[in-house]
DNA sequence: GTCTATACTCTGATAGAC
DNA sequence: GTCTATCAGAGTATAGAC
């Protein structure tokens, strides 16, 4: 492969996340994808066969971004309270980098389920540890009794909606751009504060 | 019109939300909403001119099952702790009665969020009382110290995140239908638990 | 109001020259 | 590798009979 073709590819896989992500795959056209990427419509059959190729090989790239961090969370060595700091704060981070992840992958799970999962299994994504990790600081009296399946869910929730829902939310509390980007550097002390204030015992 | 038109529109309006919800607005198709409504293409467009017209009309049905509900809880006269259980019942409770609403919506963002707006704006929501009245029991120590904009957002966030996402938590937890039907109705005390632990000063 | 048949447009994909 | 031209299929919408 030569370099003009690399940079092709890249500037494809560029456009296409793009595209998809403001269209979705139903919504996303082809077409759409080659002006963004300066090229014509039979370049990208070249490069990925098919719509459906090139829409996994940009999700395989989304989920590529995301999942590490919460790799990583799920199997650091650390007291439950420091991790769940750490991985608000990496997390919020690998959000911020890549604001469109939440609605992207939303947007997938309702068209598309399988094609999702699918990552996640091959990811090795597996929350047992951390959820053994809980039921036992439960158990020895660190933090106060909740059911593990809540706290994650909990977390998780709180730090993904703000980008997910941001449109609703922006408009709402009425704020501009720059308003709502410092909106979001503040959650991650705010939610560290307010998930650790609820599970001290 | 006559009985039997009412009836057709009815079923068109239920198949169209069917549809619309399981593969969003481009992805779905004016014959399969023909079909779970037992009737023909050609009806579809005698009843709704367009596909635009018939998800503007589920839309704001959909809309119209949610809405009521927050406004209610924004409006009410209690203190706010008290509002706040209520809001999470009411809420979890159109949700599961609903529960394909926050993808909807979510999805609805992605692709054309003027038209969610509208509605938001057209329902009269605003935010602005619960702000204050949050503001007013943080000064006088009823609750501690935290922006509104973020314990808002907490709660939201909490209460539609597993009915958004539901495919990953039922997946990464390894529930079935009906253990994810439970864990859905054990949250309502969890999430009232976690957040009042989290707010007493 | 409801149907069958069809017109028209859009879009994903391919053929073939350079 | 990249382009132009074109095909084949799908999908929205309409015409017109009943």
């Amino acid at each position: 492969m030569t370099i003009a073709g690399e940079n092709t590819e890249k500037s494809i896989l560029i456009a296409a996340r793009e595209v998809f992500i403001a269209k979705g795959f139903e919504g996303a056209r082809m077409q759409e994808i080659a002006d963004h990427a300066g090229i014509n419509k039979a370049l990208l059959h070249y490069y990925f066969r098919s719509k459906e190729k090139l829409f996994e090989a940009v999700f395989s790239e989304v989920a590529s971004n995301l999942f590490p961090a919460m790799k990583q969370m799920l199997e650091a060595d650390l007291q439950f309270k420091e991790k769940i700091t750490m991985f608000i704060r990496i997390y919020l981070k690998a959000l911020e980098e890549n604001p469109f992840i939440p609605a992207f992958i939303l947007n997938t799970l309702n068209t598309n389920p399988d094609s999702f999962l699918k990552y996640i299994k091959k990811a090795g994504l597996n929350p047992k540890l951390l959820q053994k990790q809980i039921d036992d600081e439960v158990a020895r009296g660190i933090i106060r009794a909740i059911k593990a399946e809540h706290l994650m869910v909990n977390i998780i929730a709180m730090c993904i909606f703000p980008f997910a829902a941001r449109p609703i939310v922006q408009n709402i509390f009425d704020m501009n751009n720059d308003e709502y980007q410092t909106y979001l550097e503040s959650r991650q002390t705010e939610i560290v504060d307010f998930v650790l204030k609820s599970i001290t015992v």
